[in-house]
DNA sequence: GTGCTATCGCAACTCTAGTTGCGTCACGGA
DNA sequence: TCCGTGACGCAACTAGAGTTGCGATAGCAC
């Protein structure tokens, strides 16, 4: 049990496991709690229990128990943090680009199997702790502001008709994808620039563009 | 003792849906459990045990277990019976009235607290057996076909341009108020009118035929 | 009506998630 | 370096979900 001055710092090399074997006190246990939560999540979707997660996050259950009321905040919790690591915003000169690299962007965290078991488990806990829903909302509506974002510089450049209702139109784009990835589909960057692609074009026989080159396809 | 031929089942005394307090065995019982499974989704999403559903069915939580193994099976067995109760196929001169009366309808299933808890329920079943994954797939791609149909009819008559694929089309519409209703955001049949009108006219600018009046309105 | 059989009710059991009280030690201040 | 505080580990406990064996009976064939 000496060892005391020894690693200071081991969160610094952020492996799947716990470097030491010592004791953890202070928020860090959190990050470590946490940490071992997402990875459960992913793994296992929300087939794990707290006392998986005290396993391998190196600590008793009880000091999950302590933080988190119940397993539902647990991943509430786990999820909100993820939810801060942003997605870079493409900003090029072409808005329409811009929106296509943005719903592949969507469908890369989506698209494999850990993305929707992931899903799948935020709506589990969303289900049964009304707090946590709202972070799921946070969570599979952000980018919302990136996306309206976009489509203003598209509506300015003329591109984009004015009147689109940004949150319809980003919806249309982004819900397909995450309700594929929660059933299982694949979830492919193609999927997200045809969908693009129909969202922009629409439905309609007539229209003035070119449906097939109105835009850049990949 | 003894009591044999008497009530055994003093409480079953109140009369009720069930016509007697006498057990009931065989297929019907099965049905007994499982509307009382789609009532107990419909209030508490995935918030009860297998024995408040024995409890509500009148019969005994080993009745229920034998009859399915785990509570997600027996989940899945109920919207299973769900998913047949088929919503009618809308079938006028118009084909862009029917995508937008089925649309419709759709909203109006997923509307209100009950389509939101059940549909949530459902995906948490999904995520414990993969069996009930496949009937959460055919629940939610449901109407699928039904859409396609009007659609093809829609590009036979011209409203429609050929080559929009019809899965990625529907879905840009029935995507967005499934997850509305998961999120717990109010779901309306404007909504589901509006959805259809973004996706018959696309977002891009130009368009020969006027957005606001290219389809029936209200 | 009579007898057979599959199915149900029942009670007692096991197992695991979640709780509690207490001793111990990591951490930060003096 | 030492000391106080509060967070953690631990074990024993409680509660409720899920299981099992058996007696009883509804349903059905004859």
């Amino acid at each position: 049990m000496a060892a005391r001055s020894a690693d200071q710092n081991p969160e610094a090399s952020v492996r799947e496991v716990r470097p030491s074997n010592r004791p953890v006190r202070g928020p860090r246990v959190v990050d470590t709690v946490l940490d071992a939560t997402l990875a459960l999540v992913a793994e296992r979707s929300y087939s794990f229990s707290i006392e998986d997660v005290a396993r391998l996050a190196r600590v008793h259950k009880t000091t999950v128990y302590r933080r988190f009321a119940t397993k539902a905040a647990l991943v509430g919790a786990a999820i909100e943090r993820m939810a801060l690591t942003q997605i870079p915003v493409p900003e090029s000169a072409d808005p329409l680009a811009d929106l296509v690299a943005l719903a592949e962007a969507v469908a890369r965290v989506l698209s494999g199997p850990d993305g929707a078991r992931t899903m799948r488990a935020v709506l589990v806990a969303a289900s049964e702790d009304s707090d946590v829903l709202a972070t799921a909302r946070r969570l599979l509506t952000g980018r919302f502001d990136t996306a309206a974002q976009i489509l203003s510089r598209a509506i300015a450049s003329g591109q984009v008709r004015a009147g689109v209702d940004p949150v319809l139109f980003w919806a249309g784009i982004v819900n397909p994808l995450q309700v594929r990835a929660l059933l299982g589909h694949p979830v492919s960057e193609a999927t997200a620039r045809e969908l693009v692609a129909l969202s922009l074009d629409g439905a309609h026989r007539a229209t003035s563009i070119d449906p097939t080159d109105s835009w850049p396809t990949a």
